[in-house]
DNA sequence: ATAGGCTCTGTTTTT
DNA sequence: CAGAGCCTAT
């Protein structure tokens, strides 16, 4: 039982004994947002409150993993938190119950971007653009779908809002849009977005509101500047009949808005609830008072943000630093080298992090690290469940759980020789008059060319030995169609074949947890498992790694050191994401995420030529010109020509940190007005 | 008409 | 690294 007094701020204790009713909890970075939540949760299981009775929605699966972890530990029993999940996660519980009501069998099947892409193709097929213009990928349409639909917007004005150049094509989106959802249903499937709207939905009736409403004693939303309009709506119903809702946020930390996130849930969460208790933790924990002072100087450029000033009396003495390198080989280099520094002077592996805008800047850099030894966790890109290889294994338990899934059976038949997009096509049209799996047998033949039919007959094979075992467990399930065909596939297809063979092993493990190879299924479309790129050999030894990660991945995470790279112009902010709307302030949001990630060293880099080759002369990003003098210490010019590191009075040494940092009461947080 | 191989290009962020 | 586009073989 943990002692609440001794072991929080009087903000935190404030938030975690007062915290009922609507409430909004303004945390800035650092300031020990997961602790007042888990305290929080730890608090209301002590005062008696069923674990059933209380929602805790996070951002990621990761973070519900922690805070039920932390929070088990806090009230040392094995209490599970049943409710704790990201939205999506949540929302898939609630309509696999209800399915039928919205249409949908139980064993519906979710779809990832990967297949929300491939129907929408279909979809799409036949529409040109006019007078030379190009018509939007599918991968575009998806965005401007789900953008619409996660703000609640009508497709048209999604096109006036952000997609400008799309305007004339209105009607014809609108026509794909709609036989996409047709398409959906026919598949007895849904993706992302509709859990969300489904969800919604289900919760408009009355009924099944009622049944949560009441169910739901405590809410507690985590990172609520990142929910956006739909999700907000979810949230106001389920906190509707105890009106319990506790929000914790920062605005300065919205960096979801291509998602459709929007501040104004949390600015303008006062007005929609009019008794609202506001809290401020405003004592940073984290940062030294050097890199906290580039934090405010970072954000104090937006004009459409809260005014603040994260602030401690502590300094460690050091500020952070900016090292130019003349390429990106040199700039990695500089990067391995001040690791195994810090390593040789005793931090840990694991509080060093790397953080970058955009997954694929850390090629050279990978490289360099594994030149020197150096093993790290990979965060950030493809996810493991996204590659290949994962995702042909899995579709062939998809269209055993699910024989109307149209994307996994495109997926599954476009392997067999013979068989391309028409014949796959063809085959999918005769497989929605199948009843059951025994049915598919007999379907095909007389539809088919010579080529596509011995592929087929390839196929039906397969099918065979699947049927064969189609009672048994997910995990034996991918045994079975591993030792059967796709090995040979892999073979034949990879270089790396067998690298991928050994991550679908590792795919049967996953799946020997579950013995629902309809649960399994939902998990794997649900997780945001990382990648397993870098050193595989050594798994499970997090501890002895550092962090690779793209800035977004790095999202409520800390490290005493943290390097932040390719800060170029053009690198970050990203120019594709300047084009959006606000892009230039979400980017500098962005930038300040990753800043105040650091504890205690912080280490700028960017290279003067990039452009693969070295070719292009760019300069520094934009974002490092805003920043006040005397900030950084900047080794642009002492270094303008060299490639190999000279820095010895850039050195930092180790100092083990848990001295909690105070900050001014007040400095933090003002109104609104002061937008 | 269809499939498949080969080459080139361009890469934001994620449930 | 993978997707689009082009070309060739069936």
């Amino acid at each position: 039982m943990p002692d609440f007094f001794s072991e929080l701020n009087p903000e935190q204790l404030d938030v975690v004994v007062n915290g009922n009713g609507p409430c909004l909890v303004l945390a800035g970075a650092g300031s020990g947002k997961t602790r007042v939540i888990t305290y929080r949760v730890a608090y209301l299981l002590e005062q008696g409150i069923n674990p059933e009775n209380i929602l805790l929605v996070t951002f990621t699966n990761k973070a519900a993993g922690e805070m039920v972890a932390r929070v088990q530990k806090l009230t040392g029993n094995e209490k599970k938190l049943p409710w704790a999940g990201t939205f999506h996660h949540i929302a898939y519980k609630i309509l696999r119950f209800h399915a039928p009501l919205l249409g949908f069998t139980q064993n519906f099947t979710i779809l990832d971007s990967d297949d929300s892409e491939s129907l929408i193709k279909m979809c799409a097929k036949g529409y040109k653009g006019e007078g030379g213009r190009k018509f939007p990928s599918a991968s575009v349409l998806h965005n401007i779908i789900s953008y619409a639909r996660n703000a609640e917007m009508p497709l048209r004005e999604v096109l006036d809002y952000k997609y400008e150049n799309f305007i004339e094509l209105g009607g014809e989106i609108e026509a794909i849009a709609d036989e996409y959802s047709r398409k959906k249903k026919e598949a007895n499937a849904m993706d992302f977005d509709d859990l969300l709207v489904n969800f919604l939905l289900l919760l408009n009736h009355p009924d099944t509101c009622a049944i949560y409403a009441k169910k739901f004693q405590y809410v507690l939303v985590d990172e609520y500047q990142d929910t956006n309009k739909i999700q907000a709506s979810i949230i106001d119903r389920l906190a509707s009949t105890h009106k319990n809702l506790l929000v914790v946020g920062d605005d300065a930390q919205s960096i979801y808005s291509f998602r459709a996130a929007q501040i104004e849930n949390i600015l303008k969460f006062e007005e929609k609830y009019r008794d609202a208790k506001v809290f401020r933790l405003e004592t940073n924990y984290r940062s030294s008072q050097e890199i906290l002072d580039l934090a405010n100087n970072v954000i104090s450029n937006n004009t459409k943000q809260y005014k603040k000033v994260l602030k401690t009396l502590e300094s460690s003495g050091v500020r952070p630093e900016l090292h130019p390198r003349m390429d990106q080989i040199a700039e990695a280099q500089f990067i391995t080298e001040k690791i195994q520094g810090l390593l040789d002077d005793g931090v840990p592996p694991k509080e060093i992090a790397v953080l970058f805008r955009a997954a694929h800047h850390s090629q050279m850099l990978e490289m360099q690290l594994m030149r020197a030894g150096i093993s790290y966790d990979y965060r950030g890109g493809l996810r493991f469940f996204e590659r290949a290889h994962i995702k042909d294994i899995l579709s062939y338990l998809r269209v055993m759980n699910n024989l109307a899934d149209t994307a996994a059976w495109l997926r599954i038949l476009m392997h067999e020789e013979g068989i391309g997009p028409a014949g796959a096509q063809k085959i999918i049209e005769a497989i929605k008059s199948a009843e059951t799996h025994e049915q598919v047998k007999s379907i095909g033949f007389n539809i088919l060319g010579e080529r596509a039919k011995e592929g087929w007959n390839n196929f039906l094979k397969v099918w065979d030995e699947l049927l064969k075992n189609k009672k048994k467990e997910p995990a034996e399930m991918i045994r079975v169609i591993l030792g059967s065909v796709y090995s040979e596939y892999l073979e034949s297809e990879y270089m790396d074949a067998e690298e991928r063979m050994r991550d679908l092993e590792q795919l049967a493990v996953f799946a020997e947890k579950y013995g629902d190879t309809e649960q399994f299924l939902a998990e794997a479309a649900l997780q945001e498992s990382f990648n397993l790129r870098g050193d595989i050999s050594k798994k499970n030894n997090t501890q002895e790694k550092i962090i690779l990660s793209t800035i977004h991945q790095a999202k409520g995470l800390e490290w005493h050191s943290v390097f932040l790279i390719n800060l170029s112009s053009g690198g970050f902010p990203n120019d594709r994401a300047m084009r959006e709307r606000d892009g230039l302030e979400e980017e500098r949001r962005l930038f300040y995420v990753a800043i105040t990630r650091a504890k205690r060293n912080l280490t700028l880099t960017y290279p003067m030529a990039s452009g693969g080759a070295g070719d292009f002369l760019s300069g520094p990003s934009l974002f490092l010109s805003e920043i006040s003098e005397g900030l950084l210490n900047d080794h642009s010019l002492l270094n303008y020509n060299t490639t190999v590191l000279d820095d010895e009075d850039a050195d930092v040494h180790y100092i083990p940190e848990d001295r909690p940092i105070k900050i001014k009461p007040g400095s933090f947080l003002r109104d609104v007005d002061d937008f």
